[in-house]
RNA sequence: GGUCUCGUGGCCGAGCGGCUAGGCACCGGUCUGCAAAACCGUCUACAGCGGUUCGAAUCCGCUCGAGACCUCCA
């Protein structure tokens, strides 16, 4: 273990305050995140919250914790609107694509790890699916039902909210009040199974027409969205666990429900801390697909729409989103992620400069200070923006190096280099911009080429000198010439 | 309508009682044949109005504005 470890803050949404983090079982963490639900494709949104945890993942790791990560794949139950009416997404979809359930599940699923890899994100330690997990959830409805907490209607099953909470405190996470929930709904018609506009759904009988259903105690049907979490969070993580994640949207009632489904069945609240990552807003509104207020990942890497002025490559954009806390809004527009383009590059470079400084026997350097720098900003709840503060404090440090008005010893420079790579390849997940396909031949021209130009420049032939620079930017490819010599990009 | 969050310099964003991040842009400089790039420096903001305090962007109240949740959403 990372003698930093102890020193982790997280904000627990629960209790709204930032708190020691202490895992139940020392050096292991159980960490669970509500995944997409695969009826279409993930948005730029849905990344955001991702690629946040996947901070909060890789910084437990570096930390020197055994974390096992669970990330959900809601494949049945996430039915289009909350009055456990309506039709389940994924079967919505796949008869409107005239497609098996199960092929839009596949479809998605796939694109959705295909853009998490593009983002750089580790896949976590399982990906359970919800219509995996059927017997599971069935088995916890018992367990709820056993302990008088739910009710069955016509072959369907819900959560008795009022008697729950005569004994716990539905609300406790959202902030609510039974009263002021109550007061809020609106009456719907027809939906009198439900003893209270409240109650959820736990599990529901399917009409014949109905594609994706199982059998059970309580008949033909499927289970509601809000157990499959439970269910599964039970399953690999254990009725009480460390972490629980998700997007702010779903604080309430996705998690309320949660919380409430695992204290009917086992008594106990299930999760100590509740972390909630905050939206990505497009033209100051929330980024969503259900009012089409959306940005595609595919788009954003091609520039193939009307809000961008050029495609970005993925690192671009999660630097972008490493320059936001976790827990505020981040508002995207083009010229935002131009900047953290040019950001991104001058990081980068620094960390290139590293290999190429050369040592002294003295330091002017103070590394232990920036590296503590790096822990302290990640131990405050997540800081990420702080800690690329401090990195770009350090790229200052490295030019100073470069020009020679700083020095710094071989062991300073060796703790620097593996620190700073650390914190920003494995902690901060960036990586280097691949350059696409192989470049060796282009190499042995532009080789040719700027020597050629070279020549020219020694012989102040600035008219040949010039036309070379102009022809290859006309082709995409920048000169620079600097003190050292010429490079290009 | 109810609950809650937020309003920071040209832009994006940290900070959340005193030490006034960072990136980008702008401007100035170094370098350079010129340009670009790179590097260095400058720019001192916290919606408004009151209050608490020796001291507030940070705490409290009010006003205005924006957003989220209350219905599917990461």
């Amino acid at each position: 273990m990372n003698s930093y470890a102890k020193d982790l803050h997280i904000y627990n949404s629960l209790t709204g305050k930032k708190e020691i983090f202490t895992p139940i079982h020392p050096a292991f963490v159980g960490m669970y995140v509500c995944g997409p639900t695969v009826y279409n494709y993930v948005h730029l949104g849905n990344c955001r919250t991702f690629i946040s945890f996947d901070l909060v993942y890789r910084y437990l790791l570096h930390l020197g914790f055994k974390i096992r990560y669970v990330r959900n794949i809601t494949d049945v139950g996430h039915l289009e609107n909350d009055a456990d009416e309506g039709e389940d997404k994924i079967a919505k979809k796949a008869r409107l694509d005239q497609l098996e359930p199960m092929e839009i599940v596949q479809k998605y699923t796939l694109d959705f790890h295909k853009v998490l890899d593009q983002f750089n994100a580790y896949p976590p330690s399982i990906e359970p699916t919800a219509t995996g997990h059927i017997i599971e959830q069935i088995e916890m409805i018992q367990e709820i039902l056993k302990n008088g907490l739910a009710y069955e209607v016509n072959g369907s099953v819900y959560f008795d909210v009022n008697k729950y909470s005569e004994s716990f405190p539905y609300g406790e996470l959202s902030g609510r009040k039974i009263e002021d929930l109550i007061a809020g709904t609106r009456e719907l018609d027809g939906q009198d199974e439900k003893r209270n506009p409240l109650d959820f759904a736990l599990w529901k009988n399917a009409s014949p027409e109905h594609i994706m259903k199982w059998t059970s105690p309580w008949g033909i049907g499927f289970p509601g969205w809000h157990l499959e979490c439970s269910a599964m969070s039970t399953k690999y993580l254990g009725e009480q666990f460390d972490i629980h994640g998700g997007g702010m949207d779903l604080k309430f009632p996705h998690h309320e429900c949660e919380i409430a489904q695992g204290c009917a069945s086992t008594g106990k609240s299930p999760v100590n801390y509740w972390m909630h990552g905050n939206m990505l807003t497009l033209n100051g509104k929330k980024m969503s697909k259900s009012t089409g207020n959306t940005l595609l990942p595919s788009e954003l890497f091609s520039g193939e729409n009307e809000v961008l002025t050029k495609g970005f490559h993925p690192m671009v954009v999660r630097f972008f989103m490493m320059q936001a806390h976790y827990r505020s809004t981040l508002d995207f527009t083009s010229d935002a992620l131009s900047a953290a383009e040019k950001g991104f590059e001058k990081l980068m470079e620094a960390i290139q400069d590293l290999s190429r400084v050369s040592t002294s026997t003295a330091s002017t350097i103070d590394v232990n200070g920036l590296i503590a720098s790096y822990y302290s900003a990640m131990n405050d709840d997540f800081n990420a923006p702080i800690l690329v503060a401090n990195l770009f404090e350090t790229v200052k440090q490295i030019n100073a190096l470069k020009e020679g008005k700083a020095t710094i010893t071989q062991a300073d420079l060796d703790g620097l280099t593996k620190n700073m790579k650390a914190f920003v390849f494995d902690v901060l997940g960036l990586t280097t911009l691949s350059e696409s396909g192989d470049n060796s031949k282009l190499e042995g021209v532009m080789d040719l080429v700027l020597n050629l130009r070279q020549q020219a420049r020694d012989n102040k032939d600035w008219a040949t000198s010039d036309k070379i620079r102009d022809g290859l930017a006309a082709a995409g490819l920048v000169v620079k010439d600097g003190k050292k010599g010429t490079s290009w990009k």
